[in-house]
RNA sequence: GCGGGCGUGGCGGAACUGGUAGACGCAACGGACUUAAAAUCCGUUGAGGGAAACCUCGUGUGGGUUCGAGUCCCACCGCCCGCACCA
């Protein structure tokens, strides 16, 4: 019997698939379509097993739906513009042109060895000037529609890449990248409207549109968004240099102590207009607002409980006293210094430094409300202002405590007394009855806050706004390696667009060297930066940022569906493909990417380009691969493929002479420490010692041996070393085991643990099915599978088998009809988990399938000479095995004798059954098996086996029958039986006699096809 | 702090809308084959008790609803993820 031999048979079909351009795929109107994608990767050098995981999903996926009868799309590309290659510009002295290019080839040799379902011709870089000048034109769309803005801005400056970061890209306060502490700056940005879209963004969350979505990403772009409704509302302003009481001005700055020699600020007259609510950053007018300070808030109705008034430190009227005092000036910059950082902010003081201002209530003439720079306060949030009611605001109650403002309740929880209600400890932010409030008294804290906006719309002092967290997205890069921003600078024209016959704006040629310097080089070429402007002429020069990567990753979906030489998609194209039916990807990439591309779409969609504005239909997003630690006792992180093991106790398996385990107990025991405590615990919890040494020799154990600690099991990292590589695995089990191996073990949404021994049992299954497959060589040729199949909309039970009428009759009854049971459960019960995701529960089917159809035709002993069966470790060190791949053992007699007599075509249904099953899994397995059975064709091309619902159900069903809840019989009876004769049966039942006896049963419970419980006392 | 999710054998995990808990895989153990080992094949495997038939207990902890709870409700404990001074 030939040994099935993934390393000749999985190179063969894959050129196979190749020479016969399967997986080409033609936009073609007449038939359904189904566009599977994963997230593109970046071209990093090597593919890792998050990749396999990701792209064996997405396989499977797009192999069962072609077998479904689907016109299925299913592309790979690169995203590959980005930091790392000027990095490795910078490190290695290569372009980050040669060095991108290089790693796609060396990555997508990888990637083809996973024997992925890929229309490849659709292949494309994002730094393709073929890809990236369609960007380009489309900026220039998205500009002439409004959806692009430029300003000057407080940038989240990395000082490490020497980039700007949008605040997205900005974590605890550091580059998502690089990790450094990130700086603020300000400079000229562009910038794209999503806030516009903002409500759009969020409507379509909830409204059916994204219904394919999990829900946890759905809330977590909720959140991103932020949206809250309430008040926006100028408070008056006038000159509040009386009376400060001294104590109290000392707590609230223990800056420079000038105060008591303080001149009286002049105001002076305050001109322009109000800051605009809804601002999204720190540009302001040069002038801030004359009629006093807009502050936004959502608790309106708590007007009634404010103290204060705070501002943020870059509000611009904190900057204009700070231009005028010092104090200020220097109160602002401690909060800067402190702002910026990690979540130190959560445990920062509150400060605030009161400013020479008073605000006026606006419902209370005589009240005025003291006016701060807070450092609590953002300048990016609302107004960059607020009115404080410290009873019911938890920062504001800090605060105020502090400062010794006034706390005055305005709401009163339920049930609470108003006289002796008090919030002197704690703020009270929850509903209730509003009270100290004048109009408001008596109201609801909902119908409170309407009825205040309506006071103060109708006073003129402000309107009903809605805010988002969401900020515009800032799409400048300093940075080389990206796509151009198609921009020019004039002096007498401003920033114009580069006209589109000019198009495209190529990176310049820079030489390697470039990268040597932090910066943008284009900022160094004179000759590429200075351009005649379009339209007067006269003296300009090119815009040197060059955009986010997450533009280009905004619209790749598009391009793989529609690409074209004139234009970035074609439409009519795209109506057909898109939206994407399932994306895939890692959860990491919830919010940034899959809102941006949100957004991306619907700008495309308004600018004519697209018909949709929602992307992707349906999307998945899966665990990571993750795997053991391994470190020695100076903590040094150990590659898995160092370790070895070996049994701590006798007489195991593991042919660990004794006399070394007396040396290794001996050196353990005279050792004290952290380390070496841990390790004889890991010995005594696992029964095992772990050693550093890829080939454990006992020469090296006096002395020389190095001890190995397991640590936890976390995300594969390089690290930390707990990588396997997918090529060193695909060369070890081939790629068939590793992409089941990949997708059996856990939920796809969850975690996975890469083991050895898991991949181990993988290689196993593959082997025992070919092994199953093997002595029916031609089989399908006697009765062939019917072409039929499972087609679109020929679900479970659509393809009638022409010889199933026959055999399903009980007139051929016994085992066969068994098997056909088997089968027909099997084609149901996968079809059903993989439309789910369920891979891991599709395979726990197969198993359970492959041992009904192993008991049904029991397939002769394994052969005498086995050797090289198992490509594990032992193989892996040197001698080539005997016989080998291309001389396969003897296999004793007469095997060809199985398909003619023994073996029956409920066996052929069977086997091409479970043949087709597979192929999603391990395609090259299931072509070898199909072409041994005599299938007609590829099996990547034959239709998925339908389900013949009439043998799924089952004549006598065995019913457990419960006395008060707990089981004591089992019974069966026919399907059919109704209610009561089952009740009767169960009576009758000897086991269910002996729990009743002496009992008077009360109630019987049936549930039809399920249980019987018999209540009884 | 706010929001979301999850706790099931030695391990990964099954269990449809409440209906036989532990499918399937890994590991472990026993047996067959082998000079031997590996590989392969067959079997056992939640815990405790019993010679056996069987019995008792068991899904993080404590309560509750129900004929019946891993599943629903309340409280608590633990872990994971997202956001984090968003007014």
């Amino acid at each position: 019997m030939a040994r099935y031999n993934p390393k000749d048979i999985e190179p063969k079909w894959r050129k196979r698939w190749d020479d016969e351009q399967a997986f080409l795929t033609a936009t073609d109107r007449s038939r359904p379509k189904y566009y599977v994608l994963e997230m593109f990767p970046y071209p990093s050098g090597r593919i890792h097993m998050g990749h396999v995981r990701n792209y064996a999903m997405g396989d499977v996926i797009a192999r069962f739906k072609r077998a479904r009868g689907f016109n299925v799309l299913h592309t790979m590309g690169w995203d590959a513009f980005g930091l790392p290659a000027e990095n490795a510009a910078m490190q290695t002295g290569a372009h980050p042109r040669e060095w991108t290019y290089a790693n796609i080839d060396h990555m997508r040799r990888e990637l083809k060895q996973i024997g992925l379902a890929i229309d490849w011709s659709r292949e494309f870089a994002t730094s393709d000037l073929g890809y990236y000048r369609w960007q380009q034109k489309l900026f220039l769309d998205f500009w002439k529609a409004g959806f692009v803005e430029r300003r000057e801005s407080y940038v989240n400056w990395d000082p490490v890449d020497m980039t700007v970061l949008a605040n997205e890209q900005v974590i605890d306060g550091k580059g998502w990248r690089s990790g450094a502490a990130v700086e603020r700056k300000k400079l000229s940005q562009w910038f794209l409207k999503i806030t516009d879209k903002a409500e759009d963004l969020l409507a379509a969350l909830d409204d059916g549109r994204l219904k394919g979505w999990p829900d946890n990403v759905r809330l977590m772009q909720k959140n991103w968004i932020g949206k809250s409704k309430g008040l926006s509302m100028t408070f008056r302003l006038m000159d509040g240099t009386g009376p400060v009481i001294p104590e109290n001005r000392a707590a609230i700055y223990p800056g420079p102590r000038d105060a008591g020699g303080r001149q009286p600020h002049g105001i002076p007259a305050l001109r322009g207009a109000a800051p605009r609510a809804g601002r999204d950053d720190t540009n302001f007018p040069a002038e801030e607002g004359n009629g006093g300070i807009e502050i936004f808030t959502t608790r309106p109705d708590t007007l009634f409980g404010a103290s204060f008034i705070a501002v943020a430190p870059d509000h611009p009227l904190a900057q204009r006293f700070a231009a005028k005092d010092k104090a200020v000036a220097a109160f602002i910059n401690e909060c800067q210094k402190t702002g910026t950082s990690q979540e130190a902010i959560d445990k920062a003081e509150k400060k605030g430094f009161r400013l020479p201002l008073e605000a006026e209530h606006p419902f209370l003439k005589g009240r005025k409300l003291p006016v701060y720079v807070a450092n609590f306060i953002l300048m990016g949030y609302g107004t960059g202002a607020i009115f404080g009611c410290p009873a019911h605001d938890e920062r504001d109650h800090e605060f105020a405590l502090k400062y010794r403002l006034d706390i005055i309740p305005v709401v009163l929880p339920p049930g609470e007394d108003p006289k002796t209600y008090s919030v002197a400890a704690a703020p009270y932010v929850g509903p209730g009855t509003l009270y100290n409030s004048s109009f408001l008294d008596g109201l609801s804290v909902d119908d409170a806050i309407e009825a205040a906006i309506a006071r103060i719309e109708a006073i003129g002092a402000g309107k009903a706004t809605t805010q988002y967290r969401l900020r515009n997205w800032g799409v400048s890069r300093q940075r080389y390696w990206g796509c151009p921003i198609p921009a020019i600078h004039c002096e007498k024209c401003g920033v114009v667009p580069v006209p589109e016959k000019d198009l495209p704006v190529k990176l310049p040629e820079v030489p390697a060297s470039a990268f040597k310097v932090p910066g943008n080089p284009m900022d160094r070429m004179p000759e590429w930066r200075n351009v005649p402007c379009p339209e007067c002429q006269g003296p300009a020069r090119r815009e040197t940022d060059t955009f986010d990567t997450f533009v280009d990753s905004s619209w790749y979906f598009a391009r793989f569906a529609a690409a074209r030489d004139d234009r970035p998609v074609d439409k009519g194209d795209c109506d057909y493909w898109l939206p994407v039916d399932q994306y895939i990807g890692g959860v990491e990439h919830a919010i940034l990417h899959l809102l941006y591309a949100r957004y991306v779409t619907r700008a495309m969609k308004e600018t004519g380009h697209l018909s949709i504005e929602e992307p992707f239909a349906n999307l998945f997003t899966q665990g990571m691969v993750t795997h053991a630690t391994y470190s020695d006792q100076d903590g040094n992180w150990i590659l898995p493929e160092e370790i070895t093991s070996k049994s701590a106790g006798f007489g195991g398996e593991d042919c660990f002479p004794d006399e070394l385990r007396g040396l290794i107990e001996a050196q353990l025991n005279n050792r004290t420490g952290e380390f070496w405590d841990a390790y004889r615990e890991q010995t005594q919890s696992t029964g095992r010692f772990f050693f550093r040494d890829p080939q454990f020799s006992p020469l090296r154990v006096e002395g020389l041996i190095e001890f190995a600690l397991i640590g936890p099991i976390e995300k594969m990292s390089k690290s930390k070393k707990n990588v396997v590589s997918p090529v060193d695995i695909i060369a070890k089990f081939g790629a068939d085991a590793a992409r089941w191996f990949i997708l059996s073990d856990s939920p796809p949404e969850r975690d996975v643990e890469w083991t050895d021994a898991g991949a181990a049992g993988a290689w196993k299954l593959v082997a025992r099915i070919w092994e199953t497959v093997e002595p029916h060589q031609g089989l399908l040729l006697a009765f062939p599978p019917p072409q039929s199949g499972g087609g679109v909309g020929a679900a479970d039970g659509g393809g009638p088998l022409s010889h199933a009428a026959r055999d399903s009759s009980p007139a051929s009854g016994g085992a066969n009809a068994d098997l056909r049971r088997a089968t027909h459960a099997a084609i149901h019960g996968v079809t059903e988990d993989i439309e789910h995701f369920r891979f891991n529960k599709a395979i726990a089917r197969i198993y359970e399938f492959l041992a009904t159809i192993r008991k049904a035709a029991p397939h002769p002993v394994i052969p005498e000479n086995a050797e090289g069966i198992y490509p594990g470790p032992r193989s892996e060190s040197g001698a080539p095995t005997s016989g080998g791949p291309g001389s396969p053992p003897p296999r004793g007699s007469g095997r060809d004798d199985t398909a003619g007599s023994t073996a029956s075509w409920s066996l052929a249904e069977a086997l091409s059954a479970l043949v087709r099953l597979i192929a999603p899994f391990t395609p090259h397995l299931a072509e070898e098996c199909w072409k041994h059975l005599g299938g007609k064709g590829l099996v990547c091309n034959a239709p998925w086996p339908a389900a013949d619902k009439a043998l799924l159900v089952k004549d006598e069903v065995v019913l457990p029958v419960q006395v008060n809840g707990k089981r004591r019989a089992e019974i069966t009876v026919a399907a059919s039986a109704d209610a009561k004769a089952v009740e009767a049966f169960a009576l009758a039942d000897a086991d269910v006699k002996r729990y009743t006896e002496g009992l008077t049963v009360r109630k019987v419970v049936v549930v039809p096809g399920r249980i019987v419980n018999i209540v009884a006392n």
